[in-house]
DNA sequence: CCCATTTCCGCACGACCGTGCTATTTTGTT
DNA sequence: AACAAAATAGCACGGTCGTGCGGAAATGGG
């Protein structure tokens, strides 16, 4: 690798941390250069503009996510076991400690969400994709009979997706203690209900354990 | 009213559809100032800081949430209802035209999740408030006995946030068609779960006391 | 080792930022 | 109408921002 990409890909590692906490904005030319150990010019020379590097910071992520999180899950055996390890795989993929302010998606899509332009552009057609990939899966279970016929994938990916939004919610905001176990209990209940039904069983949200009191 | 509570409050109601829009801190005080039509210092004037500025946003956000949203559900009747009405407002809140980038707590809350300070501080204390409120309509329609016994409130309340923020995110970045309607949906499933079971509507014999124990 | 190419730095620019200080205008009360 | 108080404007300050340009330094294939 010629040393002009592996500072690159250096910057684009800063970057990424820089923007899952502070957003993707907020990220600064000058102070990136200053955690990097280099001058702002000599950084910028790497990206045309601003804009341009904010792009990038999204597809580097990208690429990242796709090599961690989906490319592990298709190697699992079609079916449920692959959903689940997509999102288990996603699940773990928003607590790395590469990004220390959680998913970068998640904080990308909140902050884009009302700002046209190519940046916004670039972040919508991915979570596009990631939303397909993760229908995809379900709609293999599917067929393969592990899921239930009569089964929306889409309606299931998008409650997927809501997990992960409330357990970043809760957990990063409220720094809501027992978050995960929540996330996953729900998970837990999504898949049960999409299984083709052995006997009748009911989902219901119950009690996990005694409550402390709390006002 | 006096002259400087007018111009404060137009000032902060600006400050509230720009911050929905772009951010809590990308609200920057010339342009707040060129919006409402007055200069940068007697804008500034009101505010002793950026920063306080930024908590009497969210402040006066909160006022109009507690009089939009939760007086009038309080007004309806203890139980089901309140907290059905509790949800529609609260949706209806999120798509209100003063807030042209939808939800100002959700924005803010992914804006701020990783960013100490007063201002993160006033916003998680109005997030607990809210969420207690949630649960605690909720635990009122357990007493009444619409909603069964052995309920989570929490949980509930959890999974209507996790609905309207999957809501927010399907929306607002992907600009989902359908996405009102997939939300309502799961809310309604929600609430059937929630509420005490009626009688068997299949005609499948059932023993009484066989229901499932806890796993 | 040479030398073209790539990579990086120093410096400067205009713009906007938040924030004070001092006037000036507007408001509201007597 | 007079006048104290409140509200707003003018102006300036030090900073940081993104972005260009010319030159210095490092890189790496022959």
């Amino acid at each position: 690798m010629s040393k002009g990409q592996q500072t690159r890909e250096a910057v684009l590692e800063a970057a990424v941390a820089a923007a899952s906490t502070t957003g993707l904005s907020a990220i600064s030319i000058g102070e990136l250069a200053r955690t990097v150990g280099m001058s702002k010019s000599g950084l910028f020379a790497h990206f045309e503009s601003k804009e341009n590097l904010q792009i990038e910071v999204l597809r580097s992520a990208v690429a990242h996510f796709i090599a961690e999180v989906v490319a592990p899950a298709l190697r699992k055996p079609r079916g449920e076991a692959r959903v689940r390890a997509l999102f288990e795989n996603w699940f773990a993929w928003s607590s790395n400690p590469a990004m220390p302010g959680g998913c970068l998606f998640i904080a990308a899509a909140s902050e884009l969400d009302d700002q046209p332009g190519p940046v916004r552009d670039y972040l919508v057609a991915s979570q596009r994709d990631w939303l397909g990939a993760l229908s995809q899966a379900i709609r293999i279970a599917m067929d393969e009979g592990e899921f239930r016929k009569d089964l929306d994938p889409d309606q299931l990916a998008h409650d997927l997706y809501s997990i992960l939004l409330a357990y970043h919610h809760f957990s990063r905001l409220l720094h809501m203690r027992g978050a995960r176990e929540r996330a996953f209990r729900t998970f837990e209940q999504l898949m049960e209900s999409a299984r083709v039904p052995r006997a009748p069983r009911r989902t219901v949200s119950r009690k996990p354990t005694r409550r402390a009191k709390r006002s």
